[in-house]
DNA sequence: AAAACAAACAACCGCACAATG
DNA sequence: CCATTGTGCGGTTGTTTGTTT
């Protein structure tokens, strides 16, 4: 007997999320949190599948994304993730906070890989072109160079200390600032599960600066739709104009952060919001 | 102005795996 | 243990938007 599908699929919409099915589903997990993902679109009113659900959430809707173009210094981390974990996208993605395994895939596809290939870097290996090219023509010695062992940490890993001009800075566990290059060749030195998370505490630095990242969302038709967003209101905080803004770069997560000092969300908080959100789908079947 | 093409990104799909009964 | 379910992950596709001809 095989696996069932995650859902019926026979009526289920697929494409692009309308304005109306976000607002949907980011009333139904605001009013009761994250439950199980099969059962969310038939509580939320949606005929989507459960999976699409989650993907949009977590990709799209979750408060605390960050939206944008990844700034210089967060692809430096993609770039310097990559070489240790591979297309391990989640786990580059843990390490990036507001950021989505899914964005930052992309952003590895479509901008970083055409870098690193005209800076003459082989996106898999992340050696040199003309390296990667020999060892094509040397199957034995790639062989030999897999079976390398991992090289032991020899020094303090180091840390990442975002700061109020919204750039980052690099630190040593001792507190010293690195510069990008001390920062990288220490980096590079260390296996995957010693890259050190990013202090919480330092999110509040990055998020009470408004001109945390250069550049905008490119948003598609979705995220058209989804202009609603900037109209949701939640306590203490105000959504800012969300996917079509020229100037505001944190589309509405940012301020989340920048006026309650939320790095992260926390579900137990939605219960107690007084939502001025169009509250249809709790009332509508039911649900408190 | 319109067609063709390229780039960017949202969304889907299938698989793997942990949890549960 | 085994079957089933729920969820997460990575690869891929589809759609939209921007640019060039």
């Amino acid at each position: 007997m095989g696996r069932q599908p995650c859902c019926d699929k026979v009526g289920l919409k697929k494409g692009p999320w309308t304005a109306e099915e976000d607002r949907k589903l980011i009333n139904f997990i605001l009013t009761n949190g994250q439950c199980c993902w099969r059962a969310v679109p038939k509580l939320a009113g949606l005929l989507r599948c459960g999976k699409s659900c989650r993907l949009r959430w977590t990709n799209y809707l979750r408060p605390d994304l960050k939206r944008g173009l990844l700034s210089d210094y967060e692809e430096k981390m993609v770039i310097d993730l990559h070489s240790q974990l591979g297309n391990r996208w989640s786990k580059i993605a843990s390490h990036l906070p507001g950021r989505t395994d899914n964005e930052i895939k992309n952003h590895w596809n479509t901008h970083i890989k055409k870098k690193l290939r005209k800076m003459g870097i082989d996106p898999l290996t992340h050696k040199p072109l003309s390296i990667v090219e020999q060892e094509d023509e040397e199957p034995v010695k790639k062989l030999q160079k897999i079976q390398m062992p991992i090289q032991e940490p020899v020094e303090e890993p180091t840390s990442y200390c975002l700061t109020k001009d919204g750039n980052t800075k690099n630190m040593s566990r001792l507190g010293e600032s690195l510069d990008d290059d001390q920062f990288m060749a220490i980096n590079l030195e260390y296996g995957v599960e010693d890259v050190p998370l990013i202090d919480p505490e330092s999110l509040e630095l990055i998020c009470s600066n408004s001109t945390m990242s250069s550049s905008t969302s490119t948003s598609s038709n979705s995220s058209n739709d989804s202009s609603f967003l900037k109209d949701l209101q939640f306590p203490d905080f105000e959504w800012s104009d969300y996917g079509n803004s020229s100037n505001d770069n944190n589309n509405g997560v940012g301020n989340i952060i920048e006026n309650n000092m939320m790095s992260l969300w926390d579900i137990n908080d939605f219960s107690s919001l007084d939502l001025l959100l169009n509250d249809e789908s709790s009332s509508t079947f039911g649900l408190f």
